[in-house]
DNA sequence: GCCCATCCGTGA
DNA sequence: CACGGATGGGCC
């Protein structure tokens, strides 16, 4: 007897949820003032449950199939996790398949397996992210997200005798054929079944049609007569034979020069009716089908060919050839490829590198994954992948509704793609055949689910550790490319589990690769603002920067200055009694926000209105401090009037493709100096920019995590990528009040190595990863008592389970119980107990974990 | 989701 | 003590 493990999608309570399984945030908003919490509500949950194998399915069914089952009076679509000889309770048949392949690959099944291990996670949330979005919606019927069928159309009547098909149709449409029937008895009042038999019709509905406009009138006697004089029934019959109507559809279609669907047609032009006629008269074909919606749809790529490789792209080329598409490449390292790493600075071409990969991987017959940050997943991006594998690439986005993701998922299963472009959740893109991976600016942090986020997720992966993992399950080759590699990376490239290819030249201007010009990194200037002041100038520009500025104005070139602080002001300040503004969910000093008219926290988002009081002391005297992006724009203007301005920022940029937008119009020049936030770091190929100001580079270098500095050289290293990109060079001044500070010096000089060793001195000396591993366990709750107990007792029991384990005491580290940095967000107290040493997951996974907690293995940061 | 067992209020 | 509505657990 073969038994069968079977996830199925089993709605439990919220009221249950919110105590037992899920995280604790369940909506994104309080409700309004007073409002009671959510009655008993039923949400979605994946759980495991037995059923055995009739004969007939005994060898058919295998994991990662979708089948029907018994569930309850119920049947349900569930997933087959694994296969067993036994089952630990009694069981009740699988009823039969739900779709004839595997929905899953047993790659794939391998990957959540391993995922929920590592990530101490249910085995059915891993899972879930490798499902088709949507199919387990609605209990598991399947009636959720399904594949979309529509009306496609195609011209099939003759090119040149259209205006007499006209002429016939015209004439034989249902409305015409009553209003001539009626003008031909006109002054009688005939019945409507004679009007409907004299013109042969099935229903009354032309009738209807008819009166409903006016034309006839229907008397409570089931008679119709004109309700029109003769004249204007006659125009109206000639209007309803007229063969306009049909006019702008007929030309859409023909243009069209094939199949085209219904609702790409303008709706006013092509209503069914009139699509009907068409039908009828043998000029239209109408047949419903499975449309395939394509997220790509409506955007035409350039076709590109590879251009010829630079010297240094040819060398690095050359070695992942060798290494990880050769043929010895599988026995060199006991099964699995190797792994890469691309140091390459902004501007070094590794994007071409990851298009050579790609070309030789679909050469092989095999399929690739491009991971890229979610900012970066603009169309520019996309057209470079697309325009070089036209018709192979698909992308997956935030944007995409259920319904696309369903499709592209689908559309990828069946093998129609064989590169699939997106952000984290790409790598669980379902490709039968899978021969590479590419993670493009290896070291963003958006790479690792965040344990912080509000919402419903329990498996906090990261991308680049899953990727690794599929990479050797797969057999595929792993490629990393960052300018600011994470330590992580590139400690194990130290360490050779990954091969370090470097990449220190930057090519000159926009994929200018004639004759290969290389440019110099730009010069750095640091500005200690102490001297600043000591010299008696208060404003937030150093004489420097100022300088350079009014010269790059003066030259006709473009300049960023990068302040990571939205907002006018950063914090609010009563000047009696010295109470600042806070958030009261998060706790956090408000940003006021000059131009929305509000105070904002950057934590939750929540608005507060403008104070006109002390909320301490009730003084009027309130006073706005600190610098945020806003106020920079205000300042410019101050010192510089004749700066064309623009800012990017979150606030910046609300509605859909304002990033680009923004970006297009500083590229067209039509601004001198753009003002932003991080966004501004990120890949941004500016060739006008020739000055990059830092305003303040200590912004986050001091905050207690240990990945604060890291942050701070990733974000710095990149925003100085900025400048100079073209011919006409660039200089950074970088604005600080740590000058000496070893990660502003490094990133002042260009310099990783410099940086990479400093940093590991400090992570080895505090025991911090890569070089120890960290797991995280984090409490939330709105009762703070509540919150500190849980995390008092939590506390105890991971020092017994240290103590069981017998672990010296040396090789772990146990920091907290205690509040977290954030010791509030949205309402809700967090606690955390932050474990570290070799293992720290190995102590976890022994833990009873209550409900409420969350475990965060190897967090990205642990604020 | 839906069924069902249980709990606890109401009113006789 | 009978009824009904709310509550919470199980479903394999």
């Amino acid at each position: 007897m073969t038994y069968a493990e079977i996830v199925v999608n089993v709605p439990i309570r919220r009221t249950f949820a919110r105590r037992f399984a899920e995280g604790p945030p369940l909506s994104d908003e309080d409700g309004p003032p007073g409002a009671v919490e959510p009655q008993a509500e039923d949400a979605p949950s994946l759980q495991a449950f037995h059923y055995s194998l009739p004969p007939q399915l005994e060898g058919v069914v295998q994991p990662g199939h979708l089948v029907w089952a018994p569930f309850g009076a119920r049947e349900v679509q569930g997933f087959v996790l694994r296969l067993s000889d036994s089952a630990p309770v009694e069981t009740r048949e699988v009823l039969r398949l739900a779709r004839p392949e595997p929905v899953l690959t047993p790659v794939q099944l391998e990957l959540a397996a391993w995922m929920a291990e590592y990530y101490i996670a249910a085995p059915a949330e891993t899972l879930k992210l490798f499902l088709p979005p949507g199919l387990l919606e609605k209990a598991g019927t399947g009636t959720g997200v399904r594949a979309k069928r529509e009306l496609e159309l195609e011209w099939i009547g003759p090119d040149d005798e259209e205006e007499a098909y006209l002429q016939r149709l015209a004439r034989s449409t249902p409305g015409s054929a009553v209003l001539a029937y009626m003008l031909a008895h006109e002054g009688e009042r005939p019945a409507l079944k004679v009007v409907q038999a004299a013109c042969a019709l099935k229903s009354a509905q032309p009738v209807k049609t008819l009166v409903d406009k006016g034309v006839l009138a229907l008397g409570d006697d089931k008679r119709v007569g004109l309700a029109l004089s003769v004249v204007e029934a006659q125009e109206t019959l000639a209007a309803l034979q007229g063969v306009d109507r049909y006019r702008p559809a007929i030309a859409a279609l023909r243009q069209a020069g094939g199949p085209v669907w219904k609702s790409d047609l303008p709706a006013a032009d092509a209503p069914l009716a009139l699509l009907r006629d068409l039908e009828g008269a043998g000029l239209v074909r109408m047949s419903e089908r499975t449309r395939f919606r394509d997220p790509l749809a409506g955007r035409s790529y350039a076709r590109t060919t590879a251009p010829q490789l630079t010297d240094e792209q040819r060398a690095v080329w050359r070695v992942i050839r060798e290494q990880g598409f050769g043929d010895d490449s599988q026995n060199a390292r006991s099964g699995a490829r190797p792994h890469f790493l691309i140091h390459g600075v902004t501007g070094s071409g590794k994007t071409e590198i990851y298009l050579h990969a790609i070309a030789e991987t679909l050469g092989q017959g095999r399929q690739a994954i491009v991971l890229v940050p979610e900012i970066a997943l603009t169309p520019q991006t996309v057209a470079r992948f697309a325009g070089r594998f036209a018709g192979r690439v698909t992308v997956i986005h935030s944007g995409l509704s259920s319904g696309e993701r369903y499709d592209v998922w689908r559309k990828v299963r069946e093998g129609e793609f064989d590169v699939v472009v997106g952000p984290r959740s790409a790598l669980f893109a379902p490709l039968p055949r899978l021969g590479l991976i590419v993670i493009d600016e290896e070291h963003e942090p958006s790479y690792k689910q965040n344990a912080e986020e509000w919402g419903s997720h329990t498996v906090f992966y990261d991308a680049r550790r899953v990727a690794a993992r599929l990479a050797d399950l797969s057999d595929s080759v792993l490629i990393l490319g960052s300018a600011t590699p994470s330590l992580e990376a590139y400690w194990s490239a130290q360490r050779s589990r990954i091969t370090l290819l470097e990449m220190p030249r930057r090519l000159v201007g926009h994929g200018a690769q004639d004759g290969t010009a290389y440019a110099e990194m730009p010069p750095v200037e640091i500005v200690d603002m102490r001297q600043e002041l000591r010299a008696g100038n208060r404003s937030v520009f150093s004489r420097s920067l100022q300088a350079e500025l009014h010269a790059t104005l003066d030259a006709g070139e473009q300049a960023i200055l990068f302040l990571n602080r939205r907002g006018t002001n950063t914090f609010v300040m009563c000047r009696d009694c010295g109470a600042t503004a806070r958030c009261t969910r998060c706790d956090t000093p408000l940003t006021y926000h000059e131009r929305a008219e509000t105070l904002l926290c950057h934590h939750c988002n929540r608005r507060y209105p403008i104070p006109t009081v002390c909320s301490e002391c009730g003084s009027k005297r309130i006073k706005y401090f600190g610098t945020g992006t806003q106020r920079i724009e205000e300042l410019i203007g101050e010192i510089a009037p004749r700066a064309r301005l623009m800012r990017w920022d979150a606030d910046a940029t609300t509605g859909k493709g304002s990033h680009e937008e923004i970006l297009e119009r500083f590229t067209a020049h039509e601004a001198d100096v753009l003002v932003g936030t991080q966004m501004i770091a990120k890949g941004l190929d500016l060739p006008l920019v020739t000055l990059v100001g830092v305003i303040a580079a200590d912004v986050g270098l001091y905050l207690p995590d240990f990945r604060s500095g890291e942050r701070t050289f990733q974000l710095l290293t990149q925003v100085a990528g900025r400048a100079g990109r073209s011919r006409r060079g660039g200089r950074v001044v970088i604005q600080t009040y740590s000058p000496e500070h070893y990660v502003i010096q490094a990133a002042a000089e260009h310099h990783y190595t410099a940086f990479y060793r400093r940093e590991m001195e400090y992570r080895r000396e505090l025991g911090y990863p890569p070089l120890q591993r960290m797991a995280r366990l984090i409490y939330w709750d709105k009762d703070a008592q509540k919150a500190e107990s849980m995390a008092e007792q939590m506390g105890r029991q991971v020092q017994e389970r240290i103590a069981a384990l017998g672990l010296r005491p040396e090789s772990v580290t146990v920091v907290g119980p205690a509040p977290a940095y954030f010791a509030r967000y949205r309402g809700y107290y967090r606690w955390q107990i932050v474990l570290s040493g070799a293992d720290p997951a190995a102590i976890v996974r022994g833990l009873t974990i209550p409900f409420g907690w969350r475990v965060d293995v190897d967090p990205v940061s642990v604020l």
